[in-house]
DNA sequence: CACGAAAGAATTGTTGACAATTTATGCCTG
DNA sequence: CAGGCATAAATTGTCAACAATTCTTTCGTG
């Protein structure tokens, strides 16, 4: 999953050009593993010091994890860790139906044919990773990504690819991440994502669209059970 | 059109509680009006002088600017406000498509059935105004935008809500007031309102959902159509 | 005359100190 | 002893100066 703004210094290590965004990109992923914890109190003079720098780019850091809704602020008060709960995930999956919904049947419409046989590969990949890997859950999440990744890339519309990529995709990372163990959805998910290219390699924009409903659709209510379980 | 996020003080005027944040209000408008054009470069040590604030809350404001895409900022480099051009507007319209559909579908399955009846109301109303004002566009599009936030907020779907009033609303708006006089659509667009209201009330998901994409897809065609022409 | 390099100007990024606001503490009063 | 008010501490908001980077201009050279 290409990162989107980044350059890369000579060393080739990935470094962001200010010192903000290079702070950015550090809470957020601390914020992703579960080392900064949900609902943790965010002092800003403490981060600062946690990260080695002065008030004013660590805010900017904040302001921006504010708004992709990794943290809540209020004005004078402070800001925290955002703390998921059920509702913020059925809101999240339902609006990631809808766009990628609208993505795949772009992707229909537009992808480029040699594009189409390259997402065909990955699924071929993939497959011989779930054979060799069995269970190890972190690939599949990153493969799940991935396919996704590229049909949002293919719908041409950088609304929608901005917004499934910076913020949803995090908070589902999030989600995925601090639920505990997930029960193994690898083999039914390929098997969707194949559906989902056929269609697409068939230009068929409807079932593109109505699949990749179903598929998010699904995929929720797996989640929903695990959280609901969770809270007992 | 209830702004979300503001506090009143004693003298019953409207005010945020930050510089910052009045701050990014009052650049927002300028941008939207067109009193800040697009394209125009935006330095910051002239801006803080012009709205008599330090250069710290400004940029705050114009990080948040950045964000909800009205002006494109590039690392050190400086920052300009958008230029809206037809693919840019594509992209926002079919993105609104896909959770605006979504949100009429919530909305027929949650709108609570006094909300309905207010709906229908508001929408008689509108024909009404639409009978004496014969042409004020003005009154219309609040209108307009009006209606749609009352789907967007009965989907109860806070990601829609958010993502719905803080950018593309704002991005049509602006589109909408510096591409001169639109022909009246009034008439045709309360009709369709009235129909999906119908579906709503009827508690009709599918159909609530097609109608709203169809009237945003349609809306699209004509605004597309005087981009075009705008461009000989 | 065109092109490129180097110095200067303009602009953004960063810092630390100060002001305003909120939260916590403790005292007083009923 | 409970509740509320005043005071103190902690934290966020704002400011102005400094550092780093980019853009512009000018000069020299082919």
């Amino acid at each position: 999953m290409p990162d989107l703004l980044s350059t890369t210094n000579s060393e080739g290590t990935l470094e962001s050009p200010t010192l903000a965004s290079r702070t950015f990109e550090s809470i957020k992923a601390d914020i992703i593993n579960g080392e900064l914890r949900q609902g943790t109190k965010i002092v800003e003079s403490d981060l600062a010091l946690k990260y080695g720098i002065s008030r004013g780019p660590l805010r900017e850091a904040i302001h921006r994890l504010e708004q992709i809704k990794l943290i809540v602020r209020i004005p004078h008060a402070g800001s925290r860790v955002i703390t998921l709960d059920s509702k913020m995930m059925q809101d999240i999956y339902v609006a990631r139906e809808s766009l990628e919904g609208m993505a795949a049947r772009l992707a229909a419409r537009l992808m480029p044919q040699d594009e189409i046989e390259s997402l065909s590969a990955l699924l071929d990949q993939h497959e011989a990773a779930i054979d060799q890997t069995e269970g190890k859950a972190y690939f599949q999440r990153e493969g799940d990504i991935d396919f996704h990744f590229r049909i949002a890339m293919a719908s041409q519309n950088q609304w929608i690819l901005e917004n499934l990529n910076g913020e949803l995709y995090q908070l589902i990372r999030m989600c995925r991440h601090q639920s505990g163990r997930f029960p193994s959805r690898a083999r039914t998910a390929l098997e969707q994502h194949r559906q989902i290219a056929a269609a697409i390699a068939q230009r068929d924009e409807e079932l593109a669209e109505i699949l990749m409903r179903r598929h998010i659709s699904g995929a929720w209510n797996i989640v929903k059970k695990i959280l609901e379980d969770q809270d007992d």
